[in-house]
This record gives structure tokens, sequence and C-alpha cells, in this order.
DNA sequence: CTGTATCCTCCAAGATACTG
DNA sequence: CAGTATCTTGGAGGATACAG
């Protein structure tokens, strides 16, 4: 019987970080929609059309929150009224290509976890 | 100024039920371990080890969904007591590919966005 | 050893309303 | 247009105890 190799991995890893960003009801789709249409910027109410059933309030504080982690910029034209402009800083444009693979494995096999737990647990 | 090209994303999206799944605290760790020893099967009590922190009941909860999404397998031996093997089925073997890649982006990236936190509200 | 049940806490996120 | 403040709630997840 031979021994796990499991690595301790406290909840504090990398990965688990990440995770607890990206796995935030919003925050993958916005990085998505940045990815779109980079470099070109996206308007916040442009977010907010691109995005349907997005709160006012979760698509400002989930883009305070990407700009706070350096994932995106935020331009502000002090027109009046304001127009504000966010897009992908490089470190976010970065993190695209890894959350693209994961997209592609959800639209190619989720719908096989869907139809495995179906079958198992009407 | 170009119109944004973001399309129209649902709550309901393949990516974001998959994130409603390994987003959640301990999934994504069980999910590595059991690649770890793949092919071998791994034990409640070692994956109980592997992960320091995760409590009785969550490593319970998420092993069964996990079982119940078809991500992996689960093989009692019906000893007294009982023991119990858990390993990934190719689907869950498979999503290992594009979660690797994430860990590989937290792990050389994750210090920037802490550095870029701190950086800007400390 | 593995699993379930109970209780409790905390926070993500929605609704709503107000501001510059 | 964009952002903030307040209130509220559902559910994830911890602690603990018990069972087969």
């Amino acid at each position: 019987m031979p021994t796990p190799r499991g690595d301790a991995m406290s909840p504090q890893c990398p990965t688990r970080q990440l995770l607890d960003r990206i796995g935030t009801k919003w925050t993958s789709l916005i990085i998505k929609v940045l990815a779109e249409n980079h470099p070109t910027e996206t308007r916040f109410t442009d977010l907010r059309r691109a995005i349907p059933g997005i709160s006012h309030k979760m698509l400002s504080a989930t883009l305070h929150s990407l700009t706070a982690d350096g994932l995106t910029t935020r331009r502000v034209e002090p027109t009046i009224p304001p127009k504000v402009h966010y897009s992908l800083t490089p470190l976010g444009l970065s993190l695209e290509t890894p959350l693209a693979a994961l997209r592609t494995w959800a639209e190619t096999h989720m719908h096989e976890i869907d139809t495995h737990r179906r079958y198992t647990s009407p």
C-alpha cells in the first residue's frame, strides 16, 4: 500500500488565494469581457450591458477589487457626467490564458457533470 | 469609439457553474492531491493528512459532491473498520490539466497581486 | 475509520436609495 | 454616469458529538 504523495497544502496556498478571487460570482465574467475587448477599454455601462444580471453594486465593487489587485486599470474621463473606462493590465491579460483553458474545459465537459449528477441523484 | 464586443454571458454559463464547484474552499486541493497520487487511490484519512486544516465534515461533503459530479470514484473496502478509497475519474483527471495551468499562474503571479494590493491599499 | 446530524457564525451578494 | 451606504438574507463552512 503506497504512501500518498500528496504534499501538505495549506488553505493559504497561491491557488486557493487565486480561487478566492476569481471564484467570486462575477470576477471571471468581467475578466472575460475585458479580454474580449482588449486592448480597447470598456466602460462601466458597457460592462453592465455585457453581463446581464450583475448588480450595480457588485460590478463597482468587483472592478475596484480587480483594480486593487492590479489586474485592471481604471481611467476616468472628467466630463459631466463622468465616463470611467476599464481595461486589463498585462498581469490581468496573462491570467486570461489559464482562465480561457478553464472556460474551454467547462464548455466541453460541464454537461457531463450535469448529466452525471442528474443520473445519480434525481 | 468602438462598441464593446462582450457578448451576453448569463450567470448560468458553464464557466460560472464550474467555478461554483471548484471555487469552493477545498475542492481544488482535493483534486490536486488525488491527481498527485493518480492512478493510486487515496484514502479518506490520507486526504485529511494531506490537507491540513480541512474539517472532517467538509472533506466528507466535498468528496461526496465530487463523486456526485462524476469527477471522483468512491470504493469501500467492507472491513471493520471500513476503508474508503477515492480516485479521479477520467473526467476528473481531464480537469487537472486546466487546473494545473491555473496553479502555475497562481504560483508565478499571486505575489504580484499581493504586492500591488499592499502598495495601493496598506 | 468514515460518515452524519446539529448548531452557530460570518460574509458574499441582492435590493434600494442617495450623491456628485 | 458612476459610486457609495444601509439593510437584509442564504448558504458555506467550522465545532462538536454521535453512529455503524
